[in-house]
RNA sequence: GUGGACGUAGCUCAGUUGGUUAGAGCGCUAGGUUGUGGUCCUGGAGGCCGCGGGUUCGAGUCCCGUCGUCCACCCCA
């Protein structure tokens, strides 16, 4: 790799060539199969927003509209007077945000009532420090599922997710859920925690105590051992809940429970996005270092009125391709390589070219050199590429010409009006 | 934003207490095979030792800075 060089790719962005490539792909198609079967359709939005999106959606206080947005530069900015700041852009970090806009702003709930399934899958980007199972530009697969405030619509998306994963035959996932209230028993519950807490400001680390007052679920998540041991003894959510929102947890573990997905409370798991309501979860990976979140989602009954829609709960998670790449390494089946490899020294270059082409448009796949090389070289490419058969062309007369079967080594005098024909029967 | 580790052929890495033409394996390439692959043998190409400065008679080796990568914190997919 070239070390001293001016045309850099950007810090935490990363080049996917082919074989790579292929991985990604099969994540992909996987993904498609399985949103068929539980009628999701596909939602491409933009990826770049304006900003208020991500600031009403995700939330002020949060790490990712702080201090993680790529911001773009645009010339609305010069030519919109006064009120540029909400229109700032920035790449996306996420896309729930955008596809509950896309949704507000279409009116889906006029002109399609009902429950809407949407999936998407494409780049998303956080302006964070790069480490393992963290980049700038990543990649997420997701799902939303807008206008049902039904326990059997969060089941349904983690029942797909765990099918999906389930058929990438991952080993060693953990399904962590856990319950992080309503506008009905939240503001209660965030009281008594912040009382609890304010009684123990002592050992508490100085991020803690201002998480304490801007963003107390968060306490839950520091790692320093005062903290933690301060937090365990902190009241839980799951101890103040209301009715409401305990009976829809008990039906959605119900229904998990019956369709063979194992799952685990943890009482303590919180989401860094703000929008979150009851239902949260989390699927964890072993050895994956530090980032070992794959997939994570949860219910977001209000959001969609934060974005000034109608009342319409919702529920979605999302997937991190790369993590679940590291996880299974490219076991994908190579390609399939060439029908037929050329092996020529290179007479009359032109009239080979013409040949090749007339079997690429009859579907064939060809594999040729721009240049003379030796047979023993290009036999050795052929072989490389998986190749089925190689191609000789006599060196004086490119209508003279021999197929050898790379399988069983046979070879035989052939002709160019014939070899599709011939190709496609030894099959 | 904070902390730590590491930058030597395309890749993985050696490189003695600073010492003269910087090495290995793999890969690439050519030949052995008077045009025929996957094994084997022999040869060849390929290095701003990340970059800049300093110490020294002499620096890939030591010091400072810088850029980059990785890992961890923070946070998250």
């Amino acid at each position: 790799m070239r070390n001293h060089y001016t045309f850099r790719g950007v810090k935490g962005m990363r080049d996917v060539f082919p074989e790579a490539a292929r991985a990604y792909q099969a994540w992909e198609a996987r993904a498609r199969e399985f949103f068929a079967r539980y009628g999701f359709g596909e939602i491409r939005t933009p990826l770049v927003e304006y900003t208020v999106l991500f600031e009403r959606g995700v939330g002020q206080g949060t790490d990712i509209v702080n201090k993680e947005m790529f911001y773009v530069p645009s010339k609305d900015q010069d030519e919109e007077e006064g009120g540029e700041r909400d229109r700032k852009m920035v790449l996306r970090p996420e896309a729930t945000a955008s596809v509950v806009r896309a949704y507000v702003e279409q009116e889906v709930d006029k002109t399609a009532p009902g429950v809407q399934r949407y999936f998407y899958m494409g780049p998303m980007f956080r302006y964070e420090r790069p480490q393992r199972g963290r980049l700038r530009q990543f990649t997420q697969i997701g799902i939303e599922t807008l206008g049902s405030a039904s326990p059997a619509a969060d089941a349904e998306a983690v029942i797909l997710l765990h099918d999906l994963l389930s058929a990438a035959g991952l080993p060693g996932l953990t399904y962590l859920f856990n319950a992080v209230g309503c506008p009905a028993c939240r503001p209660g519950y965030i009281r008594k925690l912040q009382e609890y807490a304010r009684a123990r400001t002592n050992p508490l680390c100085e991020d803690c105590r201002q998480r304490l007052e801007k963003n107390p679920l968060r306490l839950f998540d520091c790692k320093v051992d005062a903290c933690r041991a301060v937090m365990a003894g902190a009241p839980l959510v799951q101890d103040a809940l209301c009715s409401e929102c305990r009976d829809h947890q008990r039906r959605v573990l119900g229904l998990l429970e019956t369709s063979g997905v194992e799952t685990q409370i943890e009482p303590r798991l919180m989401r860094g996005l703000d929008y979150y309501t009851r239902t949260v979860f989390e699927v964890v990976a072993e050895g994956l270092g530090a980032q070992n979140a794959v997939a994570a989602g949860g219910r977001y009954d209000h959001l969609v009125e934060e974005l000034e829609g109608p009342p319409t709960p919702a529920v979605g998670w999302s997937l991190g391709i790369e993590r679940l790449l590291e996880l299974a390494p490219a076991q994908e089946p190579a390609t399939a390589g060439p029908d037929i490899f050329i092996v020529a020294a290179g007479p009359d270059p032109d009239r080979l070219f013409y040949h090749v082409t007339a079997l690429r448009r009859l579907g064939l796949r060809i594999g040729l050199e721009y240049e003379a090389r030796s047979p023993k070289a290009l036999l050795k490419k052929a072989d490389r590429l998986g190749a089925r058969f190689a191609l000789f062309v006599s060196q004086t007369d490119p209508e003279t010409i021999e197929l050898k079967n790379l399988r069983t080594g046979k070879q035989f005098p052939a002709r160019w009006d014939m070899l599709d024909q011939v190709v496609r029967e030894t099959g």
